[in-house]
DNA sequence: CCTCATTTGATGCAGCTGCATCAATCTTGA
DNA sequence: TCAAGATTGATGCAGCTGCATCAAATGAGG
């Protein structure tokens, strides 16, 4: 028979559960009401504008939000619908392609950070001190490492222009 | 110009997010894995076989599970097309109905319960002493009470066969 | 009693997700 | 060199979500 979680546990559980899709719900409804695209959109621009040269192999980009490849092939479809993206040509290996972010995705990028930076604050930041969110992490991450690797590279000036991952 | 969160605040909601859809990832996967369906199912049965004569309005539901509205109408839906519940209609009301949850119904909850406590465990109680699962509750809890309010009552038997909410 | 607002539940539509699968290309190794 | 396998990316299909809206019934006020 396995071992039951103790109430403890359960407990951690459901709050993890519920106050994440509470937060999120409230973050993503205050970019949307900015006019903004979904979150994740964002984090695809980020990550697009973080590369050395502002483009990235489809793979790539999965790998760095870790969504599953169609959703990627579905995201960048919809990013280069609406100019924020455009695709070209892999020369040196013609299965693949590069992803390129555009001035336009350069642009919304930065000015959802405005929006989506001030919603963490207001539903993150706001609620808890610097102490109790290194606490909170700690915790988090404690749980993070089960199901596959999470690599966080040095978070640096996540004030700057982005949260870092 | 709205206050920007702290790197620590940024960081905290990056791991709620990323651990969260992990570890709900990871435990959707072993029950369905296990031959069930979704863990919203697993909650509407919860709540019907908690309700004292097994049935409940839609907007009870609803209004426990923290879902809309229509949402609910569809999950009933389901249920009642699985045979796990069943509609019935509301003498004192005619907009209204019951649900009423089955035999079938109750029994595959506590089937359920049996694959979802051992995921509990796996990902989250084995993770964590019970002392830090419960200030990772605390620090949740935090959060939560921001968008909404969270009835939480009184966590009794959650062992024995239920989250408790 | 009658009208208007509210509550309850259902549903058409669009968008997104997961699953399975496909085609094209690349890589490996005999 | 060539066949088998791996990698890269796209896509058809089903299911679920959110939004808007609808119809039916109830309730509140005049």
């Amino acid at each position: 028979m396995k071992r039951k979680p103790s109430t403890e546990a359960t407990s951690a559980w459901i709050r993890l559960m519920r106050v994440q899709s509470r937060v999120l719900d409230c973050v993503e409804q205050d970019l949307k009401k900015a006019g903004f695209p979904p979150l994740a959109w964002y984090d695809a621009l980020l990550e697009l504008s973080r590369a050395p040269s502002g483009e990235l192999r489809p793979v790539e980009l999965e790998r760095q939000m870790l969504i599953p490849q169609y959703s990627t092939s579905r995201l960048i479809d919809r990013l280069v619908d609406e100019g924020l993206a455009s695709r070209r040509e892999c020369k040196i290996d013609k299965r693949g392609q590069f992803v390129e972010i555009t001035e336009a995705g350069r642009e919304l990028q930065k000015r959802m950070w405005g929006a989506y930076s001030a919603a963490i604050e207001k539903y993150v930041g706001s609620k808890l001190s610097d102490a109790d969110a290194v606490k909170l992490s700690g915790l988090l991450d404690r749980l993070g490492c089960s199901c596959g690797e999470m690599k966080l590279p040095p978070v640096a000036n996540v004030n700057e222009s982005s949260p870092s991952r």
